[in-house]
DNA sequence: AAATTAAATAGATAGATATAAAATTATAGA
DNA sequence: TCTATAATTTTATATCTATCTATTTAATTT
């Protein structure tokens, strides 16, 4: 997040307002000052202040002096820029990228693990039952041959349903074993 | 305004939040259910479900069933289609093409003239002159050619000095003469 | 059939924000 | 120097909106 996530943010809610959009729109067209805006806008020269300053603020319009007048014009460049950083492909993902993926998993882990992190309950659900056995892996080496006797005896350490467990593991995919049932190991996906 | 500019309007009110950034930047990496959603954002899944019905009214965003989740995905079509009509030049003047840009001149001609269209007061102001001066321009045609006796009767039916008003239409460039004043015309600057 | 689960909807509330009126500042002209 | 005017700032108010809780709907599992 941080800055293009700020600035990405302030820039919407600069634009999301109906006079200061019109605001843009007639400045687009040609420069003024606050009184013909206001005119324009039929509304007062204080609120067209007040609106003028926040688009100011991102440095959407600027102005200058002229005798008590205040000439405020569009930025131009600034706004492309704007449009130019939200089609950019990494913009978006980018605004995310500080958000937390594993929230969700942590969520179920709270759900379904005790206090001393062996399994309470296995959840039904598919996506939750796969974060239960993403959970497991963990205490599974990579690149380690294990036999079946090895696998229970980690499995048990967390629950009752030794079979059942080590079963799921293989048809998601997570793990592999010989046809005999004489080797385990965990498969890397590298997700 | 109208469509172009209801459009845009909505388009940045969507976008104007934190959490709806947020959401469009979780869903640029990858589809998600609401509850996955919720999750990485800490906050009720009910707030998620309302920010995405928001996004998915200006189909920013899309659903589709599974089993009882609903699975969000990105319109990025969609998305881009804004942007690109953001850099697009005739965009934004078009937002304020139907907004009054005479309202002003009105306003101005509101304070300086009495009810039977000649003038109370001089305005000294340059730009309000201006205004005055385009005013009394409309009642001479184009290519037509004046004695100074004719101008004189025309501006004299609007105010008492007359001289003065002559002089300034021919100095702000509306109307030009001979030099030996014996013609006076409207200049056509066609704006 | 009954219970569970995710999502959506409705209702209520707190916080944000657009607006205008009044006061202040700065400039221009008399 | 005094008065006009345009802009801004301040203050108050009214409207809007993000959020949560509670409820309803729809789909799945037991």
């Amino acid at each position: 997040m941080d800055e293009s996530f700020d600035t990405l943010l302030a820039f919407f809610k600069a634009l999301a307002d109906a006079n200061r959009l019109k605001l843009i729109g007639l400045l687009a067209q040609k420069e003024s000052s606050v009184e013909e805006l206001a005119a324009m806008l039929d509304i007062n020269p204080s609120t067209v202040s007040h609106h003028l300053a926040k688009l100011a603020e991102i440095k959407l319009v600027s102005a200058r002096a002229e005798g008590y007048y205040s000439i405020y014009r569009l930025e131009t460049t600034n706004l492309e820029r704007m449009a130019r950083q939200l089609l950019a492909k990494e913009t978006l993902p980018e605004v995310a990228k500080d958000l937390d993926r594993k929230a969700y998993d942590r969520k179920v882990l709270k759900d379904y693990l005790r206090e001393d992190g062996t399994i309470e309950q296995l959840p039904t659900n598919r996506r939750k039952l796969d974060v239960i056995l993403r959970y497991l892996l963990e205490y599974f080496e990579f690149g380690k041959i294990y036999t079946e006797k090895q696998v229970n005896t980690i499995i048990g350490g967390f629950y009752a349903d030794i079979s059942g467990l080590r079963r799921d593991l293989i048809s998601v995919g997570y793990m592999d074993r010989e046809r005999d049932g004489s080797a385990y190991w965990r498969v890397d996906e590298s997700n």
